[in-house]
DNA sequence: TCCGTATATTCAAATATTTTAATATTGCTA
DNA sequence: TAGCAATATTAAAATATTTGAATATACGGA
């Protein structure tokens, strides 16, 4: 791409996304739930994080519209629905299986 | 991919470079140097960034091994190096290009 | 070797993010 | 409707990032 074109694009929303999903616990909630939905109790197991920092990680990405929630009789299930987020996600479940 | 396999997988590493492509000059600056090989001044006009602030973001990029510095005669190119921001940065660029 | 151009470094102030702990809300079921 | 299980919110403290301004370094040419 030319420097002219380039000069005229702006990148801060897809900034903005990497950055949500630039965080260790919330990298690996996105890629946990890139193929099944999970509730939080669920995520919160596989993390070995109290609970209350998985639903404000989860409330940061919903915020963004990163993942969407849906209610599940008592649990809530969450789902991932940014296209760019599920590329990364997809990109890396990929290279992490390979070993 | 299963909880149990997804539970003994980590991505700090993964997560850490997401986020110092996660801001809008240093995303910008990746995507603009991914087709070719930039100096730090046409970044600099690139993005009407005063020149310091943009060494300052190559610094930390070429510190987490994202990008590559090679001198040119009077100046400094830089390339993108690392296989996952490069995946990225073509994933934007091709979206961008869209519009 | 002195000068100018290109790039890098440093450090402090402003700002943003992350964590922790306590508590609140929601909806099911007895 | 009371109690329980699941999830969400809040606020303060700790920590990390970003910016801005000043200055330093490196290299090539006169």
């Amino acid at each position: 791409m030319d420097l002219k074109k380039l000069k005229t694009l702006d990148f801060t929303e897809e900034a903005e996304i990497l950055k949500i999903i630039g965080h260790p616990t919330r990298l690996k909630i996105i890629c946990g739930i890139i193929e099944q939905d999970l509730c939080v109790s669920d995520i919160g197991d596989c993390l070995d994080e109290p609970q209350p920092k998985i639903s404000q990680h989860l409330a940061l990405l919903r915020a963004k519209g990163i993942v969407r929630a849906e209610r599940e009789g008592l649990n809530i299930k969450y789902k991932v629905v940014h296209p760019l987020a599920i590329k990364i996600a997809k990109i890396l479940e990929k290279e992490k299986l390979k070993d």
